[in-house]
DNA sequence: TTATTAAAGATAGTATTACTATCTCATTAA
DNA sequence: TTAATGAGATAGTAATACTATCTTTAATAA
């Protein structure tokens, strides 16, 4: 299991829930869970991305903003699309935990997938928490850089030292649940691909290009979910 | 209208058909459509970004590759995402002229949706040709480094300026299709951009993360037709 | 206690990127 | 004939994306 919930502070009396994921070592250099500063590059990378976007952000702003040095970035991670990959990679792992402790003890696969579909739209408010990742706002940045992870040149590589895998597990996690619920649909692993992506653009396109949704600017996920719903379970219904 | 089919060079003694899209203004600094460096600049941009990605290309390879120098690209184009996004608008409002032009005629809604749905997701062989845009690689461009150009900080001030307008635009017509295939159907517009997008995004996980969709990695686009049509109608037809 | 190692701070330096500015020259339009 | 436009040529700058090396500090193991 790549989800593991455990106590990462055993000096502490008292038993706190800690979620450690275990992340694949190929995203990093020297491993940013394991150290202070790595935990404050992810912390303050996700603030920064967040505050002006990926594009113009930079290890030398973030060192600043950590206040240690560009060089010390770099021993962690070999470049800022890296580390992207690195947060989108923790989003999907943190998402599937989310989805195993939220839906695997529910018997109905129609209740299952709805229940899957809302953690997938909604933003998090409380969950389980972990130290050093605002969950919160990672969901944001996710939404409007996340597929910056993989659409590049080098996709195929990436693919290959796994980086994608968490978000492939989740997407075949989907499936099952579709094929739970119609086992003769026949494009289970497409649907699921599409409603993660949708359930992010549709909350994209709403926030900035609203004429591209039925939801109007009103930051209501509520709809999104109802969309979501309507087309996927259009889509399985047996007939 | 914003589609105008004229003949660009009026000394050729002979009728060539040429497709000229009007351009919104504030794509660019100097029309590149309008003299022979412009058009260089959106030919070989577009086989650049083809060959390395839009992450890899910069304005002096693309000087490199036209023969002329840095400074002469940015009068033209104020920045690299500039040049994206005008692609990108090309490609929207060659899209919907196409749409126009094979599907305009067909009476039954159905049909023309299904026709839309193959448009979108068909690389194109042949077609009423432009002199300086080769739209076989454009549509692949398009597919990977085509949400780009709105996946930014500064979407909502871009959209302001129209620069997105092809888009929507071609959203909306899609969406007029569906609704007069269910006038009932309550989420057009998230449909159709939801459409639009998996023709693209379906491929392009096909081509790279194939375990993300059910299409195995045998570029067959027809399946993804198919797929496309089976939501498409499931979520619209009438109960 | 001392030796060893790992983390990280400090500093320096380089190639490339993303521009801006200016000057010249050829063609064309008034 | 003059003015305007397109475009080539050259130069320069600030920021970005790294790499390298050296020192200090803190933890740990012998």
């Amino acid at each position: 299991m790549f989800c593991d919930v455990t106590d990462l502070n055993p000096k502490k009396s008292y038993m706190e829930l800690q979620l450690q994921i275990k992340m694949n070592e190929k995203l990093f250099l020297r491993n940013p869970e394991q150290t202070e500063l790595g935990k404050k590059i992810i912390l303050h990378s996700i603030q920064l991305i967040y505050k002006s976007g990926f594009e113009s952000f930079t290890f030398k702003k973030l060192a600043e903003d950590i206040g240690t040095t560009e060089a010390g970035i770099y021993r962690y991670f070999e470049n800022k699309h890296r580390l992207l990959i690195y947060i989108t990679a923790w989003y999907w792992s943190w998402l599937e935990y989310r989805v195993t402790i939220h839906a695997n003890n529910i018997k109905d696969p129609v209740v299952k997938l709805k229940r899957v579909i809302k953690l997938l739209a909604t933003v998090v408010e409380d969950d389980v928490k972990t130290s050093y990742v605002n969950e919160s706002i990672l969901h944001q940045i996710i939404i409007a850089e996340g597929s910056k992870a993989y659409l590049t040149r080098h996709v195929s590589e990436d693919n290959k030292d796994q980086l994608f895998k968490p978000y492939k597990d989740l997407c075949a996690k989907i499936s099952n649940i579709i094929l739970e619920c119609n086992p003769k649909y026949k494009y289970p692993k497409s649907l699921s691909s599409t409603i993660i992506e949708m359930a992010h653009f549709q909350n994209f396109f709403m926030n900035n290009l609203p004429s591209l949704t039925d939801f109007g600017n009103n930051k209501d996920e509520s709809k999104i979910i109802s969309f979501l719903e309507d087309f996927v379970f259009s889509s399985i219904k047996k007939v």
